[in-house]
DNA sequence: TCTGGGGTCCTAGGACCC
DNA sequence: TCTGGGGTCCTAGGACCC
């Protein structure tokens, strides 16, 4: 046999928060608790996150807001516009936790993360989630759930299985017997498998694949043309073969994009250039923070594709010399909307991606060019970045970035961040009983 | 009136080079 | 009729994830 394909011994725990959103705001609102609750995408476009009991109700995860309107009054549904500031407090403060229990944490996600309990024997493993479970909770009371397995994808599968079956208390070690593991599998139809999503589940069915335990068993053969690499790798995980290792460093980003939808539609030059230098603006900020500079700088608009007279556009703009510092960032996004804008069209949305990111402090310089590395322009980034650190975002802006901004996006029910902003810590009311 | 946002990886195909 | 071969780099598009 392959070395590569012996099966791993690994014991991979996936730990996952239940309804992370919901759970967050519940923290801060128990009155929340065993009610229907949703939260919002940006602009309140549509449901991202719902609690069990809204899910019970038939809230489908990315149904449109307006046509839930109806069954949010009907069943006195709790609304919520997504508060992103403080999900990302709640998730590092979890994720901390975790670190308290393994010395290898992969943060897959603002709710989930990988961590490495090989160390542990098989009959310690129930135990010692069963604590992470309560520690987290007890810490900051949010509940997870956690799957054991030898690989990702089997830790995913574990996962929904304590997630699903209550008698199983949250916790849940994928089992080692064939037959054991073929009563797992049979429960986990195709399309909840990691990693199949729409197209690949329409075609697994129509080939009589139909749920994990079918799959682990398909030939390689036959999956390879349509899925490629992916389809294998992910047979081989279904079949306890580690083919996804832990990312313990956060990989460096290869792209960052800030983009949003409008309010209300925007119809000219001047409002969509105010957009366009707000998002560049926060993509300038995300970039520096992330001590990272640019080398090109995508700019895309769009229409509503739900209505007539589509139009969307994009265009690339390669910079002569990678940066992340606002204005120049300004100057060639601004440049490229200029030739893709079209008048005559209602734009719902526009954004922008900046690609080919470098670190900073590589600075390829172009000999036609002056270089303008720390200079003034340094200085005054990092200084603008501080006021708004310190003093709250949007101190200092551009003045191309508008001061109406009539179309930004709405969030109409958003809870306070009661970790982050000292002027929204949690009040407590407090009244004596009268006698 | 109202349909999210921010990412990753992989592949195919074209341009270009020697 | 014939159209080198092998390699790299880049880009666009597809599929997926949370």
């Amino acid at each position: 046999m392959n070395l590569a394909l012996k099966p791993s011994t690994k014991k991979i725990a996936l730990v996952d928060c239940n309804n992370f959103y919901i759970s967050v705001e519940r923290v801060f609102n128990p009155a929340l608790v065993n009610k229907p609750v949703v939260v919002l995408s940006n602009n309140d476009g549509c449901a991202v996150a719902r609690s069990q009991e809204a899910k019970d109700l038939g809230i489908a995860m990315g149904a449109p807001y307006f046509k839930l309107k109806q069954k949010i009054t009907q069943y006195s549904i709790e609304v919520y516009s997504s508060n992103y500031v403080l999900y990302g407090d709640m998730s590092a403060r979890v994720m901390a936790t975790l670190s308290h229990f393994s010395p290898d944490v992969e943060v897959y996600s603002i709710d989930e993360a990988f961590i490495d309990l090989s160390w542990l024997s098989g009959d310690e493993l129930k135990k010692y989630a069963t604590a992470i479970r309560r520690t987290i909770m007890m810490w900051t009371g949010i509940p997870v759930s956690i799957g054991i397995a030898p690989t990702k994808t089997l830790a995913k599968v574990a996962n929904r299985v304590a997630k699903r079956q209550p008698q199983h208390h949250g916790v849940f070690v994928y089992p080692h017997t064939e037959p054991d593991k073929k009563t797992v599998l049979d429960t986990i139809a195709v399309e909840d498998i990691w990693g199949i999503g729409r197209q690949y589940s329409i075609w697994l069915r129509s080939n009589l694949i139909n749920d994990a335990f079918e799959l682990k068993n398909t030939p390689e053969w036959l999956i390879q043309p349509k899925m490629g690499i992916v389809g294998i790798r992910l047979l081989r995980e279904l079949n306890g073969i580690s083919c996804l290792s832990l990312e313990l460093q956060p990989k460096s980003k290869r792209a960052t994009c800030v983009s949003g939808s409008f309010s209300h539609p925007i119809k000219t030059l001047e409002q969509m250039k105010e957009a366009i230098a707000t998002h560049t603006t926060s993509a300038g900020a995300k970039l520096r923070k992330q001590k990272q500079s640019t080398t090109a700088i995508t700019v895309f608009i769009l229409t509503s594709k739900f209505k007539d007279n589509y139009y969307s556009n994009s265009i690339t703009i390669t910079l002569p010399i990678a940066t992340n510092r606002t204005p120049e960032l300004i100057n060639a996004a601004i440049r490229g909307l200029e030739l893709i804008y079209r008048d005559g069209y209602e734009y719902k949305k526009a954004g922008i991606i900046c690609q080919g990111l470098i670190p900073q402090n590589i600075r390829q310089g172009n000999v036609f060019l002056q270089d303008y590395s720390s200079d003034k322009q340094q200085r005054l980034m990092e200084t603008i970045d501080r006021l708004n650190a310190t003093m709250g975002r949007n101190t200092v802006f551009w003045g191309v970035s508008g001061i109406n901004k009539s179309w930004i996006a709405k969030r109409d029910n958003l809870t306070s961040r009661y970790t982050t902003s000292w002027s929204e810590l949690p009040i407590v009311k407090a009244s004596l009983p009268s006698d």
